[in-house]
DNA sequence: ACCTGAACACCGTTCAAGT
DNA sequence: ACCTGAACACCGTTCAAGT
C-alpha cells in the first residue's frame, strides 16, 4: 500500500493504441504544446486525445473535466513566471519585472490566461507567488494592510489585463479583421464637426489602438504606488 | 424603392411559426433577457431562436453571425452607461464617474461584459464614448498623443477589470465555494516559517481578497494621471 | 421576402465493453 | 487497471425548399 503511494509514478499503465503511456504531466505538456502550436481554438478534448495518441476520453482518468485540466495548467504557468524571476532588492523594479513576466507567460498561453484570470487555485505555485509579492511590498516599507491592498490591486491589474489582451489575441481572423476595419474604416472617417476630439486624434488613435496599453497602465500604476510610499 | 428605405421599420415581415414578428431590436432584447436569466452559457443561436418562437436560422436574416449579434448587444450596454453620464468640467471627477458607470453597467450584465470586453464594435454608442473620453482628456490639457495613450489605458483598465470581476461573480456555486476554501482553508493555515509574509498578513488577506480591488486601482491610476498633467 | 428544416462538421462528457 | 468507442445531447452555420 505504501509502495503504491511512494512509487505512484511507476505504476504500470497500459499504453495507448499508439504506445504512449499517459500521465498528468504528459497531458499537461501536450496541452500546452497544442495551444502554442495550433492556437487556442485547437484545444478540444478530442484534439488533445489525438495529439496524445489516445482516445479523448482517456484524459478523464487524470482530470475530472476540461476545466480542472486548465486550472492545473494555469498553476504551471505561474511556476514558469516565477522560475524567471530573481529579486534585486529594488522593490519597484521587482514589481515591474514580475508583472511583465506574468503578462508575457499568460499571453503565450491565452486560452489558459482567459480561463484562470479570476480563479484562485490555492495550488503550490500560486501560493509562492503570493508570498513573493507580499514580501516585495512589505520589504518596500508598506504596512501590512497597505501591502495587502496593493498586492490585490497589482495582481488583479496584471491578471485582468492578461485576460483582456489574451482574448483579443485569440479572436478568429474574421473578428480581428473586423477590429482593424472598425478603426480604419469607421473611426478614421468620422466627420470632424460631429466628432472633433476623434478627428483631432485620428492618426494617434489608429496607430495606438491595435497595441496593448498594458505597459502604459502598469507604469502609471507603479508610479502611483511609489508616490504613496 | 425610397419608401422601402425610409419605412424600413414597417416593411411587412412574415410572422414566425408562433406569430412573433422578428426585428433587430426584438432579437437584441431577447438576447439580453436570455443572458440575464440563464447565463452566457445558455446563449446559443438555437435557444435564442426558441425564445423568439422562431427557427434558429431565421436570426441570420438580421445578424450575419453570432459574433455580430453580441457586438450589437455590447454597444447597447455602452449606451446605458453614457445615458447616466453628465460632464461637470472637473476632468478627474468626470473620468472617475465614467469609470464607475461603465463598471457598474458591466457588472449588472456580467455575461455580456465578459464576452465584449476585448471587442471593438465601431458602432454608434461606442464612438460617442470615445469622443466623450477623448474630450475630457484633451480638455484637461493633455496633448493629443498623450490623451490617446491615457484614453487607451483608461478604457482597457475599466473593461478588463469589469470582465475580471464579472467572471468572478458568475462562477458556479461549486467554484465560488472552492475560492472561499482556498483562502480560508489553504492560505489561512500555512506554516509561518515557510510563508512569513502571508502569515503576517493573513487577517488582511482573508478580509480583502473576496472584495474587488477596482476602486483602489482606479484611484491609484487617476492619481498618476493627475501627477503627470 | 422571409422562414424552415435538414444537413454538415464539430463540441464535452458518460458508460458499458474490451483487454 | 486502464483504454476504447459508441452514444448522448449539444454547438454554429449553410442552403435548398417551402410559403
Amino acid at each position: 500500500v505504501a509502495t503504491d503511494r511512494v512509487m505512484g509514478e511507476r505504476r504500470r499503465r497500459r499504453p495507448t493504441r499508439t504506445g504512449q503511456v499517459l500521465s498528468v504531466d504528459l497531458i499537461m505538456r501536450t496541452c500546452l504544446r497544442l495551444i502554442a502550436q495550433h492556437g487556442a481554438e485547437a484545444l478540444s478534448m478530442r484534439r488533445l486525445g489525438a495529439a496524445l495518441g489516445a482516445d479523448a476520453t482517456a484524459i478523464y482518468r487524470y482530470f475530472g473535466n476540461k476545466d480542472e485540466l486548465l486550472l492545473a495548467v494555469a498553476d504551471e504557468l505561474i511556476a514558469q513566471s516565477l522560475a524567471q524571476f530573481e529579486a534585486t532588492g529594488d522593490w519597484l523594479a521587482d514589481l515591474r519585472r514580475m508583472a511583465l513576466l506574468m503578462y508575457r507567460t499568460n499571453l503565450a498561453n491565452p486560452q489558459v490566461a482567459i480561463l484562470s484570470a479570476s480563479r484562485v487555485t490555492g495550488r503550490e505555485h500560486e501560493i509562492r507567488a503570493v508570498e513573493t509579492l507580499l514580501g516585495i511590498l512589505r520589504g518596500a516599507g508598506f504596512d501590512d494592510a497597505t501591502a495587502v491592498r496593493y498586492y490585490h490591486s497589482f495582481v488583479d491589474l496584471v491578471l485582468s489585463y492578461s485576460a483582456l489582451d489574451a482574448a483579443a489575441q485569440v479572436l478568429g481572423p474574421a473578428q480581428a479583421e473586423a477590429a482593424v476595419s472598425a478603426w480604419h474604416g469607421t473611426y478614421g472617417k468620422l466627420p470632424p464637426e460631429e466628432y472633433p476630439n476623434i478627428a483631432a486624434s485620428t492618426a494617434e488613435l489608429l496607430s495606438s489602438m491595435p497595441d496593448s496599453s498594458f505597459r502604459t497602465t502598469l507604469d502609471l500604476f507603479l508610479s502611483a504606488l511609489a508616490a504613496t510610499r
